[in-house]
DNA sequence: GCCAACGTTGGC
DNA sequence: GCCAACGTTGGC
């Protein structure tokens, strides 16, 4: 069992979106950088606990929580022409890009980024470092237990 | 829109 | 394998 942040832009799939969505569920699709793929696809287990992160928008934040409910499965999105995240490299035979399902548990008070920064109990957290820009990052259990405390009933 | 930081590409 | 050029991320 462990913790991630995986980042979302809003304006694509928010958490209201996830709320909203057959069985509070969908497919994480659209990375396209090796490390964070490789989290989903050496590392994440079903039942890990995600903080939902929402990123590049007025006022960035972990928005709520979700847990991912599958394992990793090739990303559909890779195979589509019309699709923003085709990847011409990418075969059936051999993709290289994968999607886990993520699962919402609940819309939570948005944590911003900015209150994030002034917490030191989550100063070294991987996506608060320096020039971090990775949209899977790991969490570790203390950062996760701090974080819920936070957010409890909001 | 700016720009720092990081990742990827491709020539050599 | 090196590394310059270019592309992307993402906060501000």
């Amino acid at each position: 069992m462990q913790y991630w942040l995986m980042k979302s832009e809003p304006d694509e799939v928010s958490i209201d979106d996830v709320m909203s969505a057959k069985g509070k569920t969908v497919p994480w699709f659209g990375v396209r950088n090796y490390q964070a793929r490789n989290f989903m696809r050496d590392a994440m287990q079903v039942g890990d606990g995600v903080l939902f992160y929402h990123s590049s928008c007025p006022e960035p934040g972990i928005a709520g929580i979700a847990e991912v409910v599958s394992g990793p499965y090739p990303d559909a999105t890779q195979f589509d022409p019309r699709s923003h995240y085709y990847d011409a490299k990418a075969t059936q035979e051999q993709p290289r890009w994968i999607s886990v399902d993520v699962k919402g548990v609940r819309k939570t008070r948005l944590l911003s980024l900015a209150e994030m920064r002034t917490l030191p109990q989550l100063e070294d957290m991987v996506v608060l470092q320096k020039g971090s820009r990775l949209s899977i990052t790991p969490v570790t259990p203390a950062q996760w237990k701090h974080v819920m405390a936070l957010l409890k009933g909001d």
